[in-house]
DNA sequence: TAGATTGTTAATCGATTAACAATC
DNA sequence: TAGATTGTTAATCGATTAACAATC
């Protein structure tokens, strides 16, 4: 059932989006994919493109069917499955990532919390159902190990964040959400998505810059 | 100075890369595209390709001047520039970036901030230099008119989300960050980054699914 | 001059999307 | 059958990268 020829990273990227519409239209029996384009804000035709590499499943006159579509897509992101997630640094950014995967992303669950200041280590953090309580930095192998994380975020300065990747990567972990401003250099195999805040912010004031400037054009 | 044809995307969203490598070689005179390759993790035929965008500037035989270099795409992304930027949702991810724009992104300057719990409106929040008053929501047109910001952060829930998207493109804000998971309809000029925490969480769930098929399958 | 490195071209790649035959 | 909507093809687009002539 779930494929053997790696979909498109830009296809996955939308999985998400796809099961997040379908769960606003779980009433219905059938939406199409124009229907469902809307509700991802996507284009129908790659909709449909998506959905092929999953092995159509639609009507033609119909549509899809709400509950099936999101088994199928669900089969290839594993979401009924419950991710161990590991989160190093528990500053604001980690303690906003600790509620987001308790209340939105049901899939996952924070198994561990790393961090360095010795006024975090030890204290105890709620995590959806339970609670885990913040180790030190050194113990991650250990806890990881413990505790089965398959996903590790880092939500650290930039300037200790390789070392850590690599204390990461040596603990097994081979999926890595990286927060910090840092680029990464790890081993083949190891999957790691990055996002940078300042990096984002930058791309908007490129954009006012332009816009800046149009309307002084404009002007003259 | 500053390009009359627009960046491509991609060009734009590697210029702070750049800076931030240059920043590292401050001691150097010259840097060729390799040596900058390597230290943002990319081709150097990339970087010889996007400074080209910017009317290129290296010297063949030698490299490009570390200084002149920076001051050039600094140029266009305006980082010199100290851009007002209002957070919308004061929890712990508001939080978070009210942080670090303060100690990591010293070209963005946090002027308001906003919520809906009357437990943290009125609360005093520590940016940078300052200090801001967190402000209730119904105030966002008068104090984005007061404080002249001109890029919002979302970093509430996905439900309210369109609907303070709304009222910030009403108040003449055109670059918007948006860390809901909600897909905001925004109209044409407006600029939208969309962070979407739970998305990424997914793309590696995706991959650890398909590494342990794999291993299945190795061994069997 | 000899060695190094740029700037640019052309090939390649992956992703997007319009269009339409297939078919419910 | 008539109308609707899929699944797939082919065109298009933008981004990446190898290669190399230009030139310091």
């Amino acid at each position: 059932m779930t494929g053997q020829t790696p979909l498109p990273e830009a296809t996955v990227t939308r999985l998400p989006l796809y099961l997040r519409a379908l769960a606003q239209h779980a009433d219905c029996d059938t939406i199409s994919s124009q229907e469902l384009a809307d509700a991802a804000g996507v284009n129908p035709a790659q909709v449909r493109k998506d959905l092929s590499y999953l092995g159509s499943n639609g009507v033609r006159g119909v549509g899809y069917r709400v509950g099936p579509l999101g088994e199928l897509i669900a089969s290839f992101t594993a979401s009924h499955k419950q991710w161990p997630v590991a989160i190093v640094g528990m500053g604001n950014l980690g303690q906003a990532l600790v509620n987001h995967a308790g209340q939105r992303a049901r899939d996952f669950v924070v198994v561990a919390g790393f961090d360095v200041d010795p006024r975090i280590v030890g204290s105890a953090v709620e995590v959806g159902d339970g609670t885990i309580e913040v180790s030190p930095i050194e113990s991650l192998p250990q806890v990881v190990a413990d505790t089965g994380a398959t996903i590790a975020v880092i939500a650290t300065p930039p300037e200790p964040a390789q070392q850590i990747c690599d204390l990461i990567v040596a603990s097994g972990i081979t999926s890595i959400l990286n927060f910090s401003a840092a680029p990464l250099v790890t081993p083949a195999g190891v999957h790691v998505r990055h996002v940078d805040l300042a990096k984002e912010l930058h791309v908007l004031a490129y954009h006012e810059q332009r816009n800046r400037l149009r309307e002084e054009a404009t002007v003259s």
